[in-house]
DNA sequence: CGATCGGTTGATCGGTCTCAATGCAGGTGG
DNA sequence: CCACCTGCATTGAGACCGATCAACCGATCG
């Protein structure tokens, strides 16, 4: 059985089992990190790619003296860094949340991969414009959704992100998050998260419990974010 | 002399003769294209790569009822779908905003050119990868700078790219943006974008007369975007 | 000449921020 | 074991930024 992370570019674009074979050959070295430590400095050059097998990590980039912009999550099985080309300059840093498991592939060996293995060329493209696609998610989902929403919607991304992964019990996903982690996410301040995250709940949209959370309709919670109710709405009756 | 297109993928990864002339006969086949053409929409698969040479155009998100939020502008030289891969279902629809002049190449051109032509191939890896940071700068352009930091950062962005293809003269632009599609792509309303406008010009730091915008001080522009003035500051005295 | 589109301005409303205080849990050192 | 501290969640009060509504203007165009 392959590890989630060859699995996840399995899904996202055929591939044979020596592609696999090779992928897991690299992915096989693991290290351990331990929360909150800096893996890549915004500005700085970066040589080799990240490949995340555990743990909840995300990336983010910082306004002068201001608050930080979360640009992204890394959940269990997506990378950073799988692009072909030199090494370049880290748009934003990228930082563990919880402890994680790691493996590291240099750049030259992405850059072989992707010269003698389309398929696996083809599922570092797919990832690469996955991200893209979630940035103008996020971007549309800061600039035109108020603030209920908002976190709505993140909370559905991320349900559906790990329900892929498997790391979601039913209805219910462990998000190891905390409320000023969604404020930066969502360019709202932390008190006002906390506020959001109680409507949702007291409209049945959500449940939470400590960093559990609850989602009784996944579709709902969707239609919600997509719809320009100025209030949670209540549960019919 | 190569083409715009050509000229800005030299500029970021570098090319040799034959890329170029490889290159230059796949773009000479041009195409005019009115204002306020879709040439690709949101949802739907799109099967080639649009190269835009002369004109104007934007990238937009529609959220159900809500607004729109425009997630990218194509100006001279930019190009869409310079991916490798499948065709892809559009993340986001493309149309003009001024008469523009085209190209097409098709994806199995672009296969074959990613597939034949490695430093073609790394210049279009760099161009998606550039393409996500100005995502990410958006993201946290209207995530967390308040509205006149907000306009200034983009009227900077644009007047920074538009600088390297040379459609600038001088400290002056020609932006053919109305104050609602700023405002589309700021997460403002059109109103507000106006009296920002007209803020940012009474504190001498951007000038404007119909589309032409001036810009005094490019640096000072940008320093107050990262700054946390709230309120445009006055030129000293 | 009316119609349309984009820009401008004023008044008002409300969503969100900021500030501040409190509570609660886990960890650490005495 | 207790005192303390730190990080996170929670709650209230008040201020403010930016949205909305509405009206008007000027230019362009058929």
């Amino acid at each position: 059985m392959p590890d989630v992370f060859v699995r996840k570019l399995g899904h996202i674009s055929e591939l044979m089992d020596d592609d696999i074979a090779r992928l897991s050959e690299l992915t096989s070295c693991t290290q351990i990190i331990k929360p909150h430590t800096v893996l890549i400095q915004e500005g700085e050059s970066c040589r080799s790619a990240q490949i995340l097998l555990s743990g909840f990590a995300c990336c983010y980039k910082r306004l002068h003296d201001r608050g930080r912009q979360i640009v992204a999550y890394r959940v269990p099985g997506d990378a950073e860094g799988l692009h072909g080309g030199p090494a370049r300059v880290a748009d934003y840093s990228l930082v563990t949340v919880t402890p994680c498991i790691g493996a590291t592939i240099d750049r030259e060996t992405i850059d072989d991969l992707i010269e003698h293995h389309p398929r696996i060329a083809r599922s570092f493209w797919q990832s690469v414009l996955d991200e893209r696609r979630l940035l103008c998610e996020w971007l549309m989902n800061v600039g035109q959704r108020p603030a209920p929403q908002r976190v709505a919607y993140l909370i559905h991304e991320l349900f559906e992100r790990l329900e892929t992964v498997d790391l979601t019990r039913g209805s219910s996903v462990e998000l190891p998050l905390t409320q000023q982690d969604l404020a930066d996410t969502a360019g709202l301040s932390h008190v006002h998260v906390n506020r959001v995250l109680h409507s949702l709940k007291h409209s049945r949209m959500i449940d939470f419990n400590g960093r559990t959370i609850i989602i009784h309709d996944a579709a709902r919670l969707k239609r919600f974010a997509d719809s320009c109710a100025s209030f949670p709405s209540r549960p019919a009756a």
